[in-house]
DNA sequence: GGAAGCCGGTAACAATTCGTAAGGATCGGG
DNA sequence: CCCGATCCTTACGAATTGTTACCGGCTTCC
């Protein structure tokens, strides 16, 4: 989840259903993200990280069903394709290849609207965390006491900085998070030598973590894009 | 989860369809419990814990959409509803009272077989995807570190740029991938320098692969079209 | 078949982006 | 005022990527 309206991106060469379903998605208190090509569309993921993507099968410049499987496993959105196939064997493999759900053309925009709601509640529940330490690969990061304790039950102090990004890192564990994201996010702007700040912060962190430089095991750095950190992450 | 092969529940007053769905379900490697009354199904609950419940709205004994909203504030599990009203006002209010799917009569048992799969597959893939691996030929390329590892065993790094590039390939095998598709997706344009950047992209990924650039065994060049990824791939 | 011209491969260089060590500013407690 | 902690800034090096330049092969048209 990247702000609190969820973001809807919707993929569809007709400028009239886009627009359709866009209305139906903001007047329900969604973001929506429209694109009529799938290249625009890849583009831009670089910069944005959507809730849910509304995909088009039919669309001219690449084939959808490989897009939704690139979607599926690199993302954590939720897919849904909208197709005007109806046959059987289309939806199976559209599910198959790791679609959350499959609509029909024609479609009433209500259930549209209704279905994205049904996708985006399950994580939210499982998302509800009760407490405020997390663990990951032998790590637990305690945010009441800003306490790391390591596999061998070596405890080091976090600073508020160090645990402000590392909190950031664990509640978006597995997906990419942009440099520029971090930075708004930690409260300074791009091209300053805020970025410098930033770079240091990170060193820092991973040092606590006992990674090693040359090749690290948590936090790993997609040059040019951000950062992805890559364990899985519980709460309790 | 309860054990290995996830369970199932079956809930119509019909027989036959009972049969149709559990016969599929457990071909597809499902367990499955079938009842014909809603007040069975909420006895049995006390002992098991299903994955997902197929719910038929048109229960004799008691109203469908107050089990559907007791199941998914109180169970888990995923629900789905089949039912014989097709108005899209019904489909909108079962979804909205906490159903994760709706499925029209006459429906087709594949299909449940598969939206099910989706159901299950997305909290399986928050906790049990351990890496994004592609096996071809004897490599196998980890996308959640960008390691490539040869036939031989041995490792090599690989950059955010190769990877983008190599992943398009394992997304679309043995299939023509146009250079102009390729260049955009990159997030550059056709005609520009950037042209000479995507080919020195592709020479130091076949570098990484061991190709020999007389004779290139999977990055096969289709003059004036494109590239051609040669080998069969497997996801894991 | 042969020559002209386009297209793609790659080596060498340049620019961008990132990592981290060292030093200094700021703040609070004693 | 001193001290420690924390964080920012500067500076420089390393890794990655884009760019230029040049070469060789493929296609086309005669």
């Amino acid at each position: 989840m990247t702000s609190d309206p969820p973001l809807i991106a919707i993929l569809d060469d007709e400028p009239d259903i886009r627009r359709l379903l866009a209305d139906a998605l903001e007047e329900a208190g969604f973001r929506t993200a429209g694109f009529g090509r799938a290249t625009e569309f890849e583009a831009a993921l670089r910069r944005m990280t959507p809730d849910a993507c509304l995909i088009d099968l039919g669309l001219p410049d690449r084939d959808g069903l490989a897009l939704v499987h690139r979607l599926a496993t690199q993302s954590g959105a939720a897919i849904i394709i909208i197709s005007g196939r109806a046959q059987v064997q289309d939806r199976v493999t559209g599910l198959e290849l790791g679609a959350d759900d499959y609509v029909i053309k024609p479609f009433d925009p209500a259930e549209v609207v209704a279905r994205i709601r049904a996708r985006l509640r399950k994580p939210a529940r499982e998302a509800a965390r009760n407490g405020q330490t997390a663990r990951f690969s032998g790590w637990s990061a305690d945010f009441d006491r800003y306490l790391l304790t390591g596999p061998d039950g070596e405890e080091t102090p976090l600073s508020h900085a160090e645990a402000e990004m590392l909190r950031m890192f664990l509640d978006s564990p597995r997906r990419l998070i942009s440099r520029t994201q971090m930075l708004e996010s930690l409260g300074g702007t791009a091209g300053d030598s805020f970025d410098r700040a930033m770079d240091v912060r990170i060193s820092r962190l991973r040092t606590k973590l006992g990674e090693d430089p040359k090749n690290p095991r948590l936090i790993k750095t997609i040059y040019g894009a951000g950062y992805i950190f890559l364990s899985e992450v519980g709460w309790s």
